[in-house]
DNA sequence: TGATGTGAACTTATTCACAGCG
DNA sequence: CGCTGTGAATAAGTTCACATCA
């Protein structure tokens, strides 16, 4: 039964803001108000994107550029950049450098920051050889397992060792993040040796939900539920539009409850959602 | 360059659902309302935690449990419940056999997916022989790359074609859904062709915006943003327990940005953190 | 009695629209 | 004049709390 210590963070990938509660209020941000959540994940996509824009020379971008390059409205973008600061220049729109550094800086970058992965499966595997990481500040620099047949070989030229050893190899080597790619059964046990070696960042792939103190973050990602809602809305999608386009024959969808046609996806054209913007 | 023709669409991970406006009214729902977007991704969640009550015997669950099980709180479990309709038994809890094929209907997962892979790098090979996927019906049944030493060879039993073969493959197959695993640059073109080849869902792992028509579903997944999120609440919460830890130092809000890197004075443990950016 | 189902209150997030500045 | 920055308006999502019913 194992009722809950302390009641459930969240780790679902949007993570609820600190409480922001009484105890210890505002003492430290001068500038920066507290950034909601959503926005902070975008403002790691703005960051890479200004980063792409660095890199083919651009000085400046626009509020329209880089939301558009990220996959936002301006207006969204706006509001989150107002969140870290009025870094903008009226009538030219941003420096891409100094944007650049006043995201990384909030978004706690200038940090060195390193990885260990526990798990060395399929995604563990991948996940150890990721070029994505490095490239971000996020090099993986521990790999765990209890296979003997992985421990003591080398990816990527590190060496995978016991997860019996997490928590020295993790202090020796300083990791601060660790990615929990087990099987679920053996997630809970492996993240508890991963919190008591001080790590207080968990990017969990296993299918279960990590119960740890409430310093360490938690964030979960779940390949299988993407497709799921992937599918639904193409379920949803089908059923309307075969609802729409087939009026005949009622029984379309099934009857019971066959996800009826969403009312508003009415918009009958491609125009997708009126943020033609202007 | 390339001015998205028909605006941003999301594909997020959190995709926004029709505008819901006045227009048309609820005319045509019978018995399932619109469901939150929010509510779609969690009914994959109790879905999974079904199959394990499922497993281990149980003929109910109530909410509480479900919901603990799933890391949300008992409130919104039956709130999302109630969207796709009243199966529960009042004084007692939800009929586990039940309630799982009910949110297997609603999220479509009644209708046969298969799932296309391109790009064998680390990640898609990874996702190639992911177990996770094969158990909760998302088989994978093609593979693609333009690399010549990986087109021809085997990947868990699937042969890896060429991406030029796109099309002609997913069509014999049946493919419904492509995972979107290349580099950035090639993502878009490979995104277009999985597109003409009538695939309506995608997930992308690349670290680009694909630009698709709007009957077609993108989600995104991106890795380093997980990962900066999770360095940003962790340096966050550091700073802050710095600061009412170490109140002393008025100076603490400078003035303008500058965040005070709080002196990595912070976790006594052997944490890193020692260099402050410059 | 004990857990569901749900309107209503509340919180968070997005969009609008325009003042203000370079 | 064009683009940023932002208050105000909307919309989406969560939590509360309790009527309801097996």
């Amino acid at each position: 039964m194992t009722l809950p210590p302390h009641a459930g963070d969240t780790q679902t990938g949007a993570n609820g803001t600190g409480p922001a509660d009484g105890a210890a209020p505002a003492a430290a941000a001068p500038v920066t108000r507290a950034i909601p959540e959503a926005t902070v994940a975008r403002l790691a996509v703005y960051l890479r994107m200004l980063g792409e824009f660095a890199e083919q020379g651009a000085d400046t971008v626009s509020s329209e550029e880089l939301a558009t390059a990220s996959g936002v409205n301006s207006a969204k973008l706006r509001k989150d950049l107002s969140y870290i600061g009025s870094y903008g220049i009226r009538g030219v729109g941003y420096e891409v450098r100094s944007l650049h550094h006043q995201i990384e800086r909030t978004l706690g970058l200038d940090e060195p920051q390193t990885v260990a992965v526990v798990g060395i499966g399929n995604l563990g595997h991948a996940l150890a050889g990721y070029g994505g990481f490095v490239g971000r500040g996020f090099p993986v620099t521990a790999l765990f397992d209890i296979d003997p047949d992985l421990v003591g070989i080398h990816i990527n030229g590190i060496l995978v060792d016991h997860v019996r050893d997490i928590a020295r190899v993790c202090r020796e080597r300083g990791v601060t993040i660790g990615l929990v790619a087990t099987p679920g059964p053996a997630a809970q046990s492996v993240c508890d040796q991963l919190v008591a070696a001080g790590v207080r960042c968990i990017l969990n792939f296993a299918p279960v939900v990590l119960q740890v103190p409430p310093q360490v973050e938690v964030r979960k990602v779940d390949l299988a539920v993407e497709l799921q809602v992937l599918a639904f809305h193409v379920a949803r999608r089908r059923d309307s539009e075969a609802a729409a386009r087939v009026p005949l024959d009622g029984t379309a969808g099934a009857h019971l409850a066959a996800l009826p046609n969403s009312p508003a996806a009415t918009n009958g054209h491609g125009a997708v959602n009126g943020s033609a913007v202007s």
